[in-house]
DNA sequence: ACAGGATTCACTCGGTTAATCACAAAATCA
DNA sequence: TGATTTTGTGATTAACCGAGTGAATCCTGT
C-alpha cells in the first residue's frame, strides 16, 4: 500500500501519462512495467490494479505509442522502454505538438483588423496575471513604473525587469516594504526607486504597473472564501493612449512622481 | 467555408488544443478569438460554430488556463493572448509536465532487479523501430554492424552512427544499393563498408543491426493489407550474450565478415 | 483428449461532454 | 413607462467514451 497518495511517484507518473493522452489502464500498465522491467499480464495486473483481461488492450495502446514491446510467447511478456527514453520521447512529441500549434495559429488569417484596445480587462489567478505582467514588460520601450509586494516578485518578473533595463528602458520601482526595495535595488541597480504611494494601507495590496504610459495593470489580493489560508489574486488591465484606466493611472503617477517626497494628502 | 479540412490551419490548431486537454468548445472558441482579436459571445458563436450559450463556459475554461481575459461589460467581451504567447505558454507547460514525469519515473523503486533479457521481442511501426535502433546505437561501446535500405536511413540514425564513430566505436556498414553505400561512405568516412549479405532478394528488406555482439535487431517491410500503397515495418530484437537471436546473428555475421569477398553460397 | 490457464471478444455500466431549451436580468426603443 | 430584443445563467437531454465484468476461444502440457 502506497500510504500517502500525495506526491507518490507512482501516482504522479500515472497522472502525467494520462495528461499526455493515455488511457487510465495504459498509464497504470506502463508504470507497472517500468517497475518490473518486464512482466506478464498477471504480474502487471497484480501490481497495477488493472483487470488481467484488459492488460492486453493497454499494452496494445502503449505499443502504438512505441512505449512497450511484446514477446509473442505464451504467456506473452511485455517490456517497457527505460525511464530516460520515455522522458526524451515525450519531450520530442510535445515539442512537435507545440510547433504544430504555433504554426497553425500563425497561419490563421484574421477576420478583421485588430483595432485599438478599448475598455478594461480582467484576469484571475496569479500565474495568468504574472504572464500578462511579463508580456507588458517585454514590450516596454521607454519607461516602466512598477510597484509590487514581495510575494509577487517572482523570478520571471525580475528577469523581465532586468532585460528591460539592459535595453535602456527607464525603470521606476517602488515596493511596499523596505525589504522589497532592497531586493529590487540589489537585483536591478539601474532602476530608480521612489517611495511607495500606496495610500490605502488596509487594502490587500497587489501590484501596479504602467508601461510607456500606454499600458497599465492593477492587481489586488483577495482572501479566498473557500480556503481561508490562501489568497486569490485578481487584476484589471487596459491598453491604449485613451484607455480610461491608462488615463487615470497616468495622471496619478505623473502627479506623485513629480512631487517626490511631499507626503501630504 | 474552409473547403479542404486537411491541413487547414484552423482545424490543425483546434486539434492540437484538444490534445493539450481543452474541450472541443474551448478549443474552437480560442481559435475564433485568435482570429478576431477580441469579440463577443455572438461573434465567437458565429465563426466558431459553438452554441452561443456555451461560449461563456468555454471562455471560463480558457480563463482558468490563462489564455483569455474578460471584459465585464454588457455584452461581455473576450480577448485572447497572442499566438506567440500561446506557443510559449504551452511550451513551458509541456516542459514542466515532461520534467515531472521524468522525475516520477526515476523515483519508482523497482519491484525486482531487472534481470538479463531473455527471448525475442517484437516492435511494430517505423517510428518505434527507429527509436529502438537509435537506443542501441547510443549504447554501443565496441562495434556496430548495420545494414539498411535507403528509405530507412533517416537523419537520426545517421546522426547516431556518426556520434558512435566519434567516440571510437568500430562501424561496419552495408547497404542494399550502391546509392546507400555511397551516402553512408560520405557521411561517415570512418565506417568500414562490406558487401551486403542480404541473400533473400525477393524478401522485402528492412534493416539488420548488431551492437557489441550482444544486442541485435532485424526488421522487414511488409505490404499493408489495408492501404496497398504504404508499407508497414515490423521488427524483432534480442539482447544478452546467450539470447537466441543474438547467437544466431552473431554466427552469421562473423562467418560472412570473416570471409569477405567470397560470394559462393 | 483433457485440464488448466492465457488470450480475446462482447457487453454493461457510469461519468463526461456536447447540445438544446427554458428562463431571468438587463438594455434599447417607442 | 412599458414592450421587445438581447444577454447571460441554469437545467435537462442525448451521445459518446472508457472502465469494468464475464463468457467464449485458443493454446500448452500431460
Amino acid at each position: 500500500m502506497s500510504s500517502d497518495p500525495i506526491d507518490d511517484p507512482q501516482t504522479a507518473a500515472i497522472e502525467q501519462l494520462e495528461q499526455f493522452g493515455l488511457s487510465a489502464y495504459a498509464a497504470r500498465t506502463f508504470v507497472a512495467l517500468e517497475k518490473l522491467g518486464t512482466g506478464t499480464a498477471i504480474q502487471v495486473s497484480s501490481i497495477a490494479d488493472v483487470p488481467r483481461t484488459r492488460v492486453y488492450d493497454a499494452v496494445a495502446e502503449l505499443g502504438d505509442r512505441g512505449l512497450v514491446d511484446v514477446q509473442h510467447t505464451v504467456p506473452k511478456e511485455f517490456w517497457a522502454i527505460s525511464a530516460e527514453s520515455t522522458g526524451r520521447k515525450f519531450e520530442r512529441e510535445m515539442a512537435h505538438r507545440t510547433a504544430t500549434l504555433t504554426a497553425a495559429l500563425g497561419d490563421l488569417e484574421p477576420v478583421e483588423s485588430r483595432d485599438e484596445q478599448r475598455g478594461v480587462w480582467t484576469v484571475d489567478g496569479r500565474p495568468a496575471i504574472t504572464d500578462r505582467v511579463v508580456e507588458f514588460l517585454e514590450t516596454a520601450e521607454d519607461e516602466i513604473v512598477y510597484m509590487s509586494v514581495e510575494e509577487l516578485l517572482t523570478g520571471e518578473v525580475v528577469d523581465s525587469l532586468h532585460a528591460a533595463a539592459d535595453r535602456g528602458v527607464e525603470i521606476k520601482l517602488a515596493g511596499l516594504s523596505p525589504t522589497v526595495q532592497a531586493r529590487l535595488q540589489e537585483r536591478i541597480p539601474e532602476a530608480e526607486l521612489f517611495d511607495s504611494l500606496w495610500l490605502w494601507s488596509d487594502t490587500p495590496a497587489g501590484r501596479l504597473l504602467m508601461v510607456d504610459g500606454t499600458e497599465t495593470l492593477v492587481s489586488v489580493l483577495i482572501d479566498d472564501e473557500q480556503s481561508s489560508d490562501s489568497q486569490q489574486e485578481t487584476a484589471i488591465w487596459g491598453a491604449g493612449e485613451t484607455n480610461s484606466l491608462v488615463v487615470v493611472l497616468k495622471a496619478i503617477f505623473t502627479w506623485r512622481l513629480g512631487a517626490t517626497g511631499e507626503e501630504d494628502c
